[in-house]
DNA sequence: TCTGGGGTCCTAGGACCC
DNA sequence: TCTGGGGTCCTAGGACCC
């Protein structure tokens, strides 16, 4: 046993779901097993790339981004679904579920995989029974395969759970990193991309094992800190954390669309524009946050990209306000050039209770039961679909506070 | 056949402050 | 008459991942 829970090492699982969204698909309806499938937006609206597709289609060489004209090209068999987006977050939840019956320490990183430390589970077994078991119990009970790597660390488990597919159970040990990791081509290195991939070449890696020799002097001037990372990663090292509550923190909720067709059209502009704002309303009020930071995207027909984001005074939250930071932002940045893209990202985001809770900043205890006037505000904000408050929430505000809120307060003044 | 939509992290320059 | 060094904030954009 000690052989598999080393005194002073951990042992982390990574989980990846095969092909997840071709697989919730076949599990949702078993006829498709079996056949070349693929989930794919639109075409007509040129959403048509491949999002998943089943190893039947991949079989053709049909791949991941793809457009669906090509793909059908490659496949003329091949069934096209649209993405059911519910389904696959239902199926994703009971995945998650199952590895947390294992232990708690489980971080989704993202819809189809995530990673487990289970370090402290050396009662439950083995590593690779415990691994056994749950890739059975999701396939027996979510009719779904997954794939599962172990390692010391998170980036040997990545590596590890791509090695077999479908249904493959990997280990990677330190020392069998000559044999194993060491072998492939650069490229398939994970956070190593096209551009990386083309400066690597260019000094001369090849390979993964080429890299962890490599003088890290000019890694280092070629990729700036990025390079002694991925150095150390490819020789193993790698002393990231499994957070459970990294899932929790995210940094930004946006939105954007791609248009059916290239455009100038101000007023049908300003129509995506809000039906975007609309949208990262309704997702920031699930999530229970405010913004103070707007970002608008444009992509041109030309499909060159830019980003414009203003730093706001007020942390807003309302599908007006979303509208109108970025409605500011395309007309002082646009190039009156044809937009294919549009889109809307809110960053720099609080917590509602948070920004709630500055108000102690305005020393409102001297009005009744704070629980009583956030409870009221919780009503208002209900009522109005936004939060009537915020705007007196930050020190140093010019803006006063309006008659309505002032009202409101007295109200509550013993 | 032309390339979706959701994110994260990092870099770099300018403004500003001490 | 010729300007250091460190730090933070803001903005834009690049790279990467699924």
């Amino acid at each position: 046993m000690s052989k598999w829970y080393p005194k002073n090492g951990r042992v982390i699982f990574h989980v990846d779901m095969n092909s997840f969204y071709a697989s919730v698909e076949m599990a949702f309806n078993p006829e498709l097993k079996g056949k070349p499938l693929a989930i794919a937006g639109n075409p007509e609206e040129r959403r048509g790339i491949v999002v998943t597709s089943s190893y039947e289609a991949r079989k053709f060489g049909v791949k991941t981004t793809m457009p669906v004209g090509e793909a059908r090209r490659l496949c003329p068999n091949l069934l096209v679904l649209k993405p059911t987006f519910e389904r696959y977050r239902t199926a994703s939840k009971e995945m998650f579920k199952i590895l947390s019956e294992v232990t708690e320490l489980v971080q989704p990183v993202s819809i189809d995989e995530g990673y487990m430390d289970i370090t402290g589970c050396a009662e439950q077994g083995a590593p690779p029974e415990i691994a056994e078991r749950i890739q059975q119990k999701i396939f027996t009970e979510l009719d779904l395969p997954c794939s599962i790597g172990i390692a010391p660390n998170k980036f040997l488990a990545k590596m590890a759970s791509d090695m077999k597919k479908p249904m493959g159970i990997t280990i990677l040990r330190k020392r069998d990193l000559d044999k194993k990791l060491w072998p492939l081509p650069i490229e398939e290195m994970y956070g190593v991309g096209e551009k990386t991939a083309l400066k690597l070449r260019k000094l001369g890696v090849k390979t993964i094992g080429d890299l962890a020799h490599h003088s890290v002097l000019e890694l280092k001037q070629v990729l700036g800190i990025n390079g002694e990372r991925l150095q150390n990663r490819s020789n193993g090292i790698d002393n990231r954390e499994v957070d459970p509550d990294a899932v929790h923190e995210f940094k930004s909720i946006g939105t954007s669309t791609t248009l059916p067709h290239d455009t100038t059209d101000e007023t049908e502009i300003r129509q995506v524009l809000r039906r975007l704002s609309r949208k990262v309303e309704s997702r920031m009020n699930n999530k229970k946050v405010l913004s103070r930071n707007i970002q608008l995207m444009i992509r041109y027909y030309d499909r060159k990209t830019v980003t414009r984001s203003k730093q706001l005074h007020d942390f807003i939250a309302t599908a007006d306000e979303l509208y109108n930071a970025a409605l500011l932002q395309f007309d002082t940045h646009w190039n009156q050039e044809p937009v294919r893209l549009l889109g809307i990202t809110a960053q720099d985001l609080a917590e509602k209770s948070e920004i709630t809770q500055q108000l102690d900043l305005f020393n409102y205890e001297e009005y009744a039961g704070k629980e009583k006037l956030y409870k009221a505000i919780d009503d208002l904000t209900e009522k109005y679909g936004h939060n009537p408050f915020q705007k007196i929430n930050l020190p140093g505000d010019s803006q006063v506070t309006t008659s309505f809120q002032k009202d409101f307060l007295d109200d509550f003044k013993k």
